[in-house]
DNA sequence: CTGTATCCATCTGGATACTG
DNA sequence: CAGTATCCAGATGGATACAG
């Protein structure tokens, strides 16, 4: 009869590389979700001056940098018409779409519990 | 007859303190989610030692950091036994339990689509 | 309107050595 | 075993000015 295994050995370690660590990689930028979201939210595009405004603080450098990190990651697709002036739009891809679910999930979560979480806020601030 | 409000402004823009983007500041250490992850499958309570050896290639010092501040935020309550060499043992605590939720459903979402996962993963990295 | 190029302050986190 | 103190490299991201 052997003795079963120490609590901490029934769950595999977290590997360097295992899926939810990439997942929370891929999500980690201050403005990933922000966009994806607000991409989610206009209906799956939208066109650059639109996410400006729809994302206060969000600076042109980082909304640049962001979206073209998603479009190599084909999470979303630049749609340019190449007039003067340009006009531009990004859409979520299907693979973007895919990873707006967790990114949906945390929103809402984060909305059904604003209140601890403006708790949590308050005594973080000082 | 008023037009419709373009679909921008059909949805409220995202104010800097907004409970989603403070769910998303709460979590974003590199560490965080992965100990409360690892406490929680501990059973809720956990040794230093414990999540050294079940969390590769954190480190002691962000190891003690992040429970430090997890430990202001209510997160966790650190119960320590003065003797030598010192028993402390990790607790989350009830706040701590609540905020887990998220977090175990980013696990989920991540383990289920640990494919696309590593999809992304591989052609991320060159 | 959209995107690029610099410059620069700050934050993050890893390595190491040391204390009780 | 648990925690602290330094030091330091690299990432992050904001401000500004410029270009097509």
């Amino acid at each position: 009869m052997t003795p079963p295994l120490p609590e901490e050995y029934r769950h595999p370690p977290f590997d360097e590389d295992c899926a939810p660590r990439q997942l929370l990689r891929l999500l980690s930028g201050k403005w990933t979700t922000m966009i994806l979201h607000s991409l989610h939210l206009l209906g799956g595009h939208a066109r650059p001056t639109q996410l400006m405004r729809a994302i206060p603080g969000l600076s042109k450098k980082m909304m640049t940098q962001t979206l073209k990190e998603l479009e190599q990651r084909q999470w979303v697709y630049r749609d340019i018409e190449q007039v003067m002036p340009p006009i531009v739009e990004y859409r979520l891809t299907e693979l973007g779409q895919l990873f707006v679910e967790p990114i949906e999930m945390l929103y809402q979560w984060g909305i059904a519990h604003s209140e601890a979480l403006n708790r949590a806020y308050s005594s973080e601030k000082p």
